[in-house]
DNA sequence: GTCTATACAAAGATAGAC
DNA sequence: GTCTATCTTTGTATAGAC
């Protein structure tokens, strides 16, 4: 069954959203999924190595959402598109899992650091090419350039999470529909 | 020793910052400190209690600082003192402890968890108000109400923060700098 | 207040049988 | 691929002496 490791990774993401890395453990796991501990460490030995599966299947999950917005047709559509997942997200009281390998940053081992930074930069890239997409268009208009304003979207978005799990409220729809507007001219 | 309580909670506050609360251990603190684990755990007979005279001393560090800004003449004096005070933590390569515990969130216990909503909706009252006295003396001039506007802040700080420690590059002076400009009339 | 010693539980990990 | 059993280390916590 090939398919136990991906069910094993999809739980892990749960936990991590939830508890982060450091917080859950073999035990916990292996309870979600229905299996002993021994076959968790079966699948993957160390912990480490199920958490760098997990780092991967992040990345997969990102060109999934990249390979999406590629789909549509102006930027000002895609942004809005990301926007929106954004919001569900945190609608559903769930937490992007980057953000809580990000807060864990110090905790974890190095190799997972490395991808940690990489997804991060990835994120970035991502964000920012769309809004050069819509300056070029020209539907697009903001200070300061496309990677300054991708840092601010994602700075924000992580941040929004983080108070959204403390403060009542739509933190997330509030402030991320306050720079959706000024960036769409 | 009256001190050692104080010596302690602040040693615990490092180690909140740098591995959160739920990934130092009272041997970590205790090396740090110098002492045995037994005297903490007299000190500190739990490890709940060491949290929530943390956080308590959290909120005096707030007072502290409101204090502070309150000797200010102007509110956009005060709001680059506080803008100023946010770099230079984050230069420090330091991080605000609430956001770790914001982070933890889950993983606390649920007298922390009182403690933290707390703190975060201090937080934000104290940004809303200078806002609002820059509204009043003619000098802050932004869309949405004055709350909104803090949290707006406050998301972006706080998530430059994870950002900071996983990318190359001034993310909060950029960030906040966006913001200030955004305010100041 | 501080120590040594110790208890107890949880977490990560391995051996070996089926 | 999965299990039972076991091991080791770590983390939290307590007892009792000084």
């Amino acid at each position: 069954m090939e398919n136990r490791k991906e069910q094993i990774i999809s739980f892990s993401i749960d936990f991590i959203k939830k508890y982060g890395f450091d917080s859950f453990s073999y035990k916990d796991l292996s309870e979600a999924v229905g299996i002993t501990k021994a076959t968790l460490h079966h699948h993957f030995p160390k912990k480490e190595d199920l958490g760098l599966a997990v780092c991967k299947a992040l990345k997969e999950n990102g060109q999934k959402l990249r390979m999406k917005t590629d789909g549509l047709n102006t930027a000002k559509e895609k942004l809005r598109y990301i926007f929106d997942d954004a919001i569900d997200y945190v609608k559903r009281m769930e937490i992007c899992p980057l953000c809580s390998l990000q807060a864990e940053y110090n905790v974890i081992p190095d190799s997972m650091k490395k991808m940690v930074i990489d997804l991060s930069e990835r994120e970035i890239d991502f964000i920012a090419q769309i809004l050069q997409e819509g300056i070029d268009e020209g539907s697009f208009e903001f200070k300061g350039n496309p990677r300054s304003m991708a840092l601010m979207i994602l700075t924000s978005y992580k941040g929004s999470i983080l108070y959204s799990r403390t403060i009542n409220g739509d933190i997330i729809t509030l402030v991320l529909q306050q720079i959706y507007d000024q960036i769409i001219k």
